[in-house]
DNA sequence: CTTATGACCTGCAAGC
DNA sequence: TGCTTGCAGGTCATAA
């Protein structure tokens, strides 16, 4: 489910339910969801046994449990991952691993359909000495696997210039940039077609072809459309339940091109089209958002 | 450095 | 009623 929004809100609501209680199990159902691959889950349960969580921090779609021993449990929800708590002993559809604690109350439970996410006990490290992400007292720390990782646009850190500008010397098209987590983290298919949208930008566009300006406004777009989301999908995570159809509960009807295909544009009335994209989909609408005249190369 | 492709998975909807 | 096909929010490895 998870673009930046839904992570955030995940991260949110894992840290109002799980941080300062100490685990005293984990169990894990399959095995593949555990990394490094291969590992025996086993080593989960010893690791973590008796180790507290201090807080739910997150860069980008990439949420981390700090824990006192001094590393941290990484969370990828992959396309289809939810984080429970759960009261009962009852499993959860699809859940994958549980993670109980010594003062009995709601358990931990991940659960995902399709696999593509994963759980990693790891180290911390120290990428650029500027604060982190939304909690500020863990300076500059991420989860090893995450130090190829940008900072996203929640990020008190985050520079949307230094970004814009980083996007012009990029030799790809602006959607492929915009979907590349090293450059700026937390966009995905959707808000990349969202944000295109409102900036009327065709997602083939040349990074290069486009000014600064447009690129910090395009930026912008990004930020404004995850922040809007995120303002109407924060409600529902109380009871942990998360919306498996995308686009987390009430945003998707804000949704001006994503999924909108046959459609009206809601600015010109044109016909939103959806088109094949690196091996998934773009949206767009043809009259705000034509494609590019071939580049005279010069 | 870049792009393109496939791999990793399950399940749902649509078409025949 | 089945069967097949296509499609789904992400990331990573590999090859060219």
């Amino acid at each position: 489910m998870p673009e930046l929004p839904e992570a955030e809100v995940v991260r949110q609501g894992a840290h109002r339910w799980f941080a300062g209680r100490t685990i005293a199990d984990v169990v894990v159902h399959d095995r593949r969801i555990v990394r490094p691959v291969g590992i025996n889950p086993a080593h989960y349960a010893e690791a973590l046994r008796g180790v507290t969580i201090t807080s739910v921090s997150r860069r980008g779609k990439f949420i981390w449990f700090l824990l006192d021993d001094g590393c941290c449990l990484l969370l990828h929800l992959g396309m289809t991952g939810q984080v429970r708590a759960s009261e009962g002993p009852d499993l959860v559809r699809h859940e994958r691993l549980r993670c109980t604690f010594t003062d009995a109350g709601h358990a931990l439970c991940y659960a995902d359909q399709r696999l593509f996410g994963y759980l990693q006990y790891q180290e911390l490290v120290d990428v650029d000495g500027l604060p982190d992400g939304v909690f500020p007292d863990q300076p500059g720390l991420v989860p090893a696997s995450v130090t190829h990782i940008a900072r996203d646009p929640f990020d008190p850190a985050f520079d949307a210039l230094a970004v814009a500008r980083r996007l012009k010397t990029k030799k790809t098209t602006i959607k492929r940039a915009l979907l590349d987590q090293r450059i700026m983290s937390g966009v995905g298919n959707i808000y990349a077609d969202e944000a295109l949208w409102r900036a009327k930008v065709h997602y083939d566009r040349p990074c290069a072809a486009l000014t600064v300006k447009k690129l910090v406004e395009i930026v912008g777009h990004c930020t404004e459309v995850m922040t809007a989301s995120l303002s109407q999908g924060g409600t529902s995570f109380d009871a942990m339940y998360v919306n498996v159809n995308g686009a987390s509960g009430y945003f998707s009807r804000s949704l001006a091109v994503y999924g909108q295909q046959g459609k009206p544009c809601d600015r010109c009335g044109g016909t939103i089209v959806r088109e094949k994209f690196m091996n998934r989909s773009a949206h767009r609408c043809p009259r705000c958002q034509p494609r590019p005249r071939k580049r005279v190369v010069s």
